[in-house]
DNA sequence: AGTCTTCCCATCTTTACTTCA
DNA sequence: CTTGAAGTAAAGATGGGAAGA
């Protein structure tokens, strides 16, 4: 570490690394007295750590950082991510591409994505160890977190700022979180895979984040608010079709109101009415309902055409409420 | 029993767009 | 016609709780 610069008085960078099996990391150059970024202006800094949750070899991650402090106290920070072993020909020295640029912080604090980070990782590794695909491993929990503050913060203080595993990306600095905006590609490639699962398992997550430069939260996210929204636009559907199912029963309820009210006055008028054949027009004494066994009612015929179009548009109602031939034994019954 | 992960849900925040004076 | 404020819908993000491993 320091390796380019190594005669010169470096205050104070500290490192911190934090995985899930509380592994920590600190490495303290310097004595912290002056400012690390005032010494360091102009010139080259590079630093080396290395990774190990496991404690075995071949799942080492070597962090080289590298960075050049410009006078006026800019500090872009890029890191280079190298498997300890077995490194892959094809791609021996990996970037962190979402970090170049991430350097107009004030304070130089560099935050990898954890998630992306360990995409990164996985990609070196291909071909290699699978000791991390698992969706449970430790590495797929990977958290890091790595900043270098010239000496001003501590620890502690990091750990107070530390996002949680699902924490945001929020700029620590006091400027608003900028949200993403996703492409019409990426927004087209979710829809497409949205439609064949609605949801992911972790290795299809990593995929599609891999595929679209996401982080795989974004695209867990990106899934459960879908979800929701389909279920909204769902619940919206279901919402409406059971007003229209209200309103049709509440005409019909209306129609059948009326007819009662017609079929109570005729009964008045006519005290032989009870007499017209069974066959012809029947009524339920207990509740009121009108049956026939015949097409050549009146009764019928208002009633029936209106029932079956109500089925029609309410399925759960297709089923006759009541036995024309039960109330025609009813009526036969009350008549004698 | 405790931990971790994932999901759902409610809610907040940001962005893009529309309306209107 | 232009412009800027206000309103709104859509969508990304967050945090809490539940459930399962």
């Amino acid at each position: 570490m320091g390796e380019g610069e190594g005669k010169m008085d470096i205050p104070s960078v500290r490192t911190r690394v934090s995985l899930r099996q509380q592994m920590e990391l600190a490495l303290s150059l310097g004595d912290g007295s002056t400012s690390f970024l005032d010494k360091a202006s102009g010139k080259d800094l590079e630093f080396h750590v290395a990774l190990d949750n496991t404690g075995e070899e071949r799942s080492k991650t070597v962090i080289t950082g590298r960075a050049r402090v410009d006078s006026d106290g800019d500090f872009p920070f890029q890191l280079d991510l190298l498997p300890f072993s077995p490194v892959p020909r094809s791609n021996p020295q990996l970037r962190l591409p979402w970090l170049v640029g991430n350097h107009g912080s004030s304070e130089s604090e560099a935050v990898l994505d954890a998630n992306r980070f360990q995409a990164m990782v996985e990609e070196a590794d291909e071909g290699g160890s699978q000791s991390h695909s698992s969706p449970n491993s430790e590495m797929s929990s990977f958290q890091m977190e790595l900043g270098i503050s010239g000496g001003k913060r501590d620890l502690e203080a990091v750990d107070a700022e530390r996002d949680d595993s699902r924490g945001s990306d929020d700029d620590e600095n006091g400027l608003a979180r900028k949200k993403l905006r996703l492409s019409k590609e990426q927004s087209a490639f979710l829809e497409e895979s949205f439609k064949e699962h609605s949801t992911l398992n972790p290795k299809q997550k990593l995929l599609l984040a891999k595929h679209l430069n996401l982080r795989p939260r974004q695209v867990e996210v990106w899934f459960q608010n879908r979800r929701a929204r389909t279920k909204l636009k769902q619940t919206e559907i279901d919402c409406e079709y059971l007003k229209r199912c209200c309103e049709t029963l509440t005409e019909e309820n209306r129609r059948l109101q009326k007819e009662l009210q017609e079929l109570r006055a005729l009964k008045t008028s006519q005290p032989f009415y009870m007499q017209l054949p069974a066959t012809t027009l029947t009524m339920c004494p207990s509740c009121e309902r009108v049956a026939t066994a015949s097409s050549t009612s009146s009764a019928t015929a208002v009633a029936a055409p209106a029932t079956a179009s109500t089925a029609s548009t309410l399925p759960f109602l297709a089923k006759p409420r009541v036995n024309p031939f039960h109330l025609q034994a009813q009526a036969h019954k009350a008549a004698s």
